[in-house]
DNA sequence: GATGAATGAGCGTTCATTCAT
DNA sequence: TATGAATGAACGCTCATTCAT
């Protein structure tokens, strides 16, 4: 039972530390890239020794494949919950996907994963899938279902966000995107950008035929 | 003349085997990404030695810098052609966009260029400077006047595409960034869907008040 | 206490450690010259891996410079002695050269470093501008002040030294010079000729008048 | 005849690249040594292309070895004029030293050669062994020649120079050297430094016993 | 477990040398 | 003969990974 304890005090200090390399790690990619990021870079910011990385993790990309799971846990979570409940009033997913943007992902670490994924998955297939499989196909799936119904119902007008509901996220895309380009030199407000369109969108549904 | 002769042939055979640098070049990046890509990568798909890319450019920086410039030229020139005469009816835009997408960009060099463009410039400031003030801005600004002209005129019945002009290709970056990185699992109609897109923003901005 | 001691023992070792590969670089560079050296020659030498190097110097440069910096420092202080009992009777200066040049240069690492120095650090101004300013300058002027006491006394009938205190040791620059070129076609035997150059100084700088 | 004479002409215009070559090497190794010079940097000075050294030389190394050859042949003549009358009184030894320090060599491009042979030559045992052969071995038998009918006429009262002629020319080794390493920093009066230690050594020569 | 010294494969870049023109 | 573009071996340096302590 002693044994036990200290066990689990133990886990509950490798959760700990798993979770300050995984930190350090995103704060490390996001500065300089997954390339240009030394395991070193990882482990000064994280306070630990560069062999110590290896107790948790098989390979620096093994960090970098983790950090990019942990982070679409949760999204996965709270997606399926609102999935439970998908009824509600087509209209609604525009102000919900707006206010999800600015209080639940502009500014949030979310951002720059991201941020992460957008440049950096293009190279890792498995990683890529993995994100479509638990997080992007099962959000579009959702957006899609209530754009179905919507346009069932004739709450739509067309049934474009049936045929690319991705349409609905375009300007989330364009507005990290850009500000990953181009903040030094035009920062963009992203969030009255991301409103704007949904705006649009909303406005080109709303409207019969 | 012999020596004029001979000298227009090796200017010509210059720019030649400068061009097949940079689409081993552009070919081995976009497969691999720039990190990732050995010069020895591109001096084998240019059938040449490794030291022979050092004859046209002084590192392998210059190279992908000088790809992304030269990508740029093109698009640039058109773009001053457009905007010597930039009266066209406000809704023309968008027919505009979406055949210079279809024919000009989408499947050619250019997209895959966009795609490097996306994915690693965000580590090159100074590329990022040059794009921004080269392409993007130039492009943006023509985007937005076309827009304010409409808007003042009531064609437009929104100042979203004054406000956030890059909206207006919103759904191209997407296009771009789905299919790198889930061509493989969904691959997506860019065409159908960019089109879609700018339907929608066609409709929204018809919409009067 | 353990800790203290752990490292303890990791200064020894690393010391020893560092030694051994200025040790490696001394042999290397004397064979093969500055530039001929690969860092790996020294890497075997000191039967470490080429990476190790690094973790104790951050170039071959400055293995080299650290080189010349640590055969400087014992002189330096030695002299700093002497000079503190600058009192010495003036012709006994000939005789202190010639026995520190017989028990303390000849046949010792310094002479190889002098070697290295004479025909290296042509190239290194830097280097030279040290080895000027803390063992060159220090010396010259130790041995100019007892010639000019030498001279004002009428010890020496001559103020040469006092113009040109580097004639003192030009035969062991010699020596050194000449065994680096034809030790194999026709060795030197540096010590007579020193002694015997040191005799004729004196002999010179004795003759009144 | 006329294939003679243009062979006569191709032969002079040949013999005069080959000195140009030689004097750009010589200019280029002495700024920047024989390592970091590249034959580029010679081709350059000479007014030709890279390759055409190679219609004269067969490698870089072939260059100094040839520049070293080269400037070794005039002084050996010299040389070999005044072996031919070396009854000049032994006193005058030290005169005529002094007099072709100063007016054939300091300054002049032999000095610069001899920079070179001191500091490079190490590392070329043949060539080495051919400056000594040629130059350094009969220049010191020629000296010592000297010394010894002056000892055994009592014009010298030591058998120093017998047994180490090339103390006479020491200040000249330490001269070129000092200027080498030092002349950034202290700059060196190279003819007093060589005449005063000519004086010393007559001085010290002279002294009876 | 934690450390960080050590490793060595890997790559960008240089440049002596070659060779087609 | 002269050229200079092309070659590719060589080397300094980096850094992910290993392992003795």
């Amino acid at each position: 039972m002693a044994q036990e304890f200290r066990s689990a005090r133990s886990d509950e200090e490798r959760r700990a530390r798993l979770q300050s390399i995984l930190r350090a790690a995103l704060e490390a990619f996001a500065e300089k890239g997954l390339g240009a990021t030394r395991l070193e870079d990882i482990a000064i910011r994280a306070g630990i020794a560069k062999g110590t990385i290896y107790l948790y993790f098989p390979s620096k990309q093994a960090v970098f494949e983790e950090l990019i799971r942990s982070a679409i846990v949760l999204p996965v979570d709270m997606l399926r919950t609102k999935m439970l409940a998908p009824d509600l009033p087509a209209q609604a997913v525009f102000g919900f996907l707006s206010h999800w943007v600015r209080d639940e992902f502009l500014g949030t670490d979310r951002e720059t994963i991201a941020r992460l994924v957008l440049s950096e998955v293009g190279r890792f297939p498995e990683i890529a899938a993995f994100c479509h499989r638990e997080l992007v196909h099962p959000a579009m799936e959702f957006l899609r279902e209530i754009a179905q119904r919507a346009y069932e119902r004739g709450e739509f007008g067309s049934d474009a966000l049936v045929r690319f509901p991705q349409l609905a996220v375009s300007s989330v895309i364009l507005a990290i995107t850009w500000n990953d380009l181009f903040q030094e030199v035009e920062p963009l407000d992203q969030e009255s950008m991301i409103e704007t369109h949904l705006d649009l969108l909303q406005r080109a549904m709303r409207s019969s035929r």
